[in-house]
DNA sequence: TACATTACAGTACAAGTTGTTCGATAACTA
DNA sequence: TAGTTATCGAACAACTTGTACTGTAATGTA
């Protein structure tokens, strides 16, 4: 890929979120990630069709770096310590993410941020569904799961990721599990 | 109140609904919201400042009708069994609303309706604390019990209402409950 | 190094959206 | 019936979006 355009792309990304600290994605007009990113219209929309496409590629990149090696792995144990240890990487990651992702949570431009997060989120708690309540539907305890999940992430984000990644997931086991 | 006022209120709240049926909150204009209504440009703007005061506007109508009598009572009993009652009503009331609310909650134009729907939920959880796990601090446990509990909401709507509100509360609480 | 390629800046443009203003008309209330 | 008030419809400025085009400069390669 030529240098310039990855310039270009980070100067984009960095811009979006920079706006997305300040103001809901909705707010943010495509005008005003240019003028952040400092690059002139039609290189802009070279690299993105529309406002939504780029947040999609952000999210994509996101969560390239969240779930790399965290999906289920054949030899993994499938008791309750091993996924409170992959939910506690995930917040780790989402932590020690270079792009502050605090933003994106926050704003979350129509949920899409959060639709991609709970489709990941489905395929790491459906190896662990022995661990919970066996009396209602797959269905239903999947979405409670990934759902409670997701809006954990949510409130700790907006306690500015207080307190630390191993104790919120050990929260979240102790509530969720029978 | 002005016949006139009311009629155009209802017929731009209807037209609102409508379109949440057919796209995205975002997507919506507030042209197609006036033509959709059968009104004058001057006259949206007579009643609602933008298109976002009237979501919440809307919400409020909503809310108003759904939590009338749900709010704790003195000489309520706080048990599960009762809390589970209340939900149920919740997810009736939700249902059997006048206005279509599935589109809203669908669409959810930057998560107002569920912002709104938390709140409440907040209020109404907070009494019957006591019914679940104390081992993890009590703001973490408040967010995860209305946080899911709106997560359940969601996903039973896009299940189109299926099944009842007393399946649907029951199922909630056979997993939140310790 | 020299050259062809390709990304970029900057401008201009059409189409659509937003929120406001104003005068005329019709509906409402007392 | 008379006075008030909501609505309509048009016009308007400011802004946003997505596209098209030209000249310039950076890049990768022979």
């Amino acid at each position: 890929m030529d240098r310039r355009q990855k310039k270009t792309r980070a100067a984009i990304f960095t811009a979006l979120q920079t706006l997305l600290e300040q103001k809901q994605y909705s707010a943010i007009t495509v005008q005003e990630i240019i003028d952040e990113a400092n690059i002139g219209r039609s290189t802009f929309y070279a690299h993105f069709e529309t406002k939504d496409e780029l947040l999609r590629s952000l999210c994509s990149e996101i969560f390239y770096h969240v779930f790399t090696d965290l999906l289920p792995q054949e030899e993994d144990a499938l008791d309750s310590k091993n996924l409170e240890l992959k939910l506690g990487h995930i917040l780790y990651h989402l932590k020690e993410h270079p792009l502050n992702i605090c933003g994106i949570i926050a704003a979350d431009g129509d949920g899409l941020f959060m639709a991609y997060f709970k489709q990941y989120l489905t395929q790491l708690f459906s190896r662990y569904m022995a661990l919970f309540p066996q009396e209602v539907p797959e269905d239903f305890l999947i979405q409670h799961l990934t759902g409670s999940f997701a809006e954990t992430v949510k409130w700790w984000v907006n306690q500015n990721m207080v307190p630390d990644p191993e104790t919120v997931a050990h929260y979240y086991i102790t509530v969720a599990r029978k």
